[in-house]
DNA sequence: TCATTAACACGGG
DNA sequence: CCCGTGTTAATGA
């Protein structure tokens, strides 16, 4: 484990660091589409990304889903740092991306750790920070864009999370993530086939 | 003006 | 047939 740790952490964890979460850590992998995280569940253990993506989602009362942010390698899920150390409840919803490989990490470790390693409490405030601009991105998306710019955006961070031009989701998926109906984004998706920004085929888009 | 909802036709698997 | 897709008409914000 330590091997993998070192791929994506090396530059930000001193040695000893790694050593103890190659430690205390557990490996853990999800094959994509799993929910990893549902909202009201308890947080007994914080995620570190090592390969793979996650997408966080944050869903109303009736169910409908909103796409937050995506977690790629090398980060963290900075809800479960504000939660477990209160033992609270989750506000929102991770599910995988892609397949993906996490190591666990132990609650009281990480509020340990914050005590002892000066690198471990500069990526906790970091990822904090990540997490929140991430979030302020997506506000401005929601609040200030219309939707074609939101659809593409949206598009792109795909593209640029999974690493393949090649987008398998239908309309109705896409749909939900941007809360938004099927009818707007097979039109969107319509006009920007017709402007030669991608290609639809049936399950799957690609972009150029 | 633009999103939503419902409804319908088309076609591929 | 079922599902994803494209499109339209009605309604509302």
């Amino acid at each position: 484990m330590l091997t993998e740790l070192e791929l994506h952490y090396s530059y930000i964890f001193e040695k000893e660091l790694l050593e103890e979460i190659s430690r205390v850590g557990t490996i853990k992998e999800v094959p994509a589409g799993t929910t990893i995280m549902n909202i009201g569940q308890y947080i007994k253990s914080m995620p570190l990304l090592i390969d793979g993506a996650i997408k966080i989602l944050r869903e109303d009362d009736d169910g409908d889903e909103l796409l937050l942010y995506f977690l790629e390698k090398g980060d963290t899920c900075a809800m479960t740092m504000s939660c477990c150390t209160g033992n609270k409840k989750s506000e929102i919803k991770a599910v995988a991306e892609l397949d993906t490989k996490l190591v666990m990490i132990p609650i009281d470790k990480m509020d340990e750790w914050i005590g002892t390693y000066k690198s471990w409490r500069n990526f906790v405030l970091d990822s904090y920070h990540n997490r929140l601009m991430e979030l302020l991105e997506t506000v401005d998306n929601i609040a200030f864009k219309k939707m074609d710019e939101r659809l593409l955006k949206y598009l792109k961070d795909k593209v640029a999370v999974t690493g393949t031009k090649l987008i398998k989701s239908t309309h109705q998926e896409i749909a939900y993530e941007l809360h938004t109906s099927r009818v707007v984004i097979s039109r969107l998706l319509k006009k920007l086939e017709t402007n030669k920004v991608l290609v639809l085929n049936r399950n799957s888009l690609e972009l150029l």
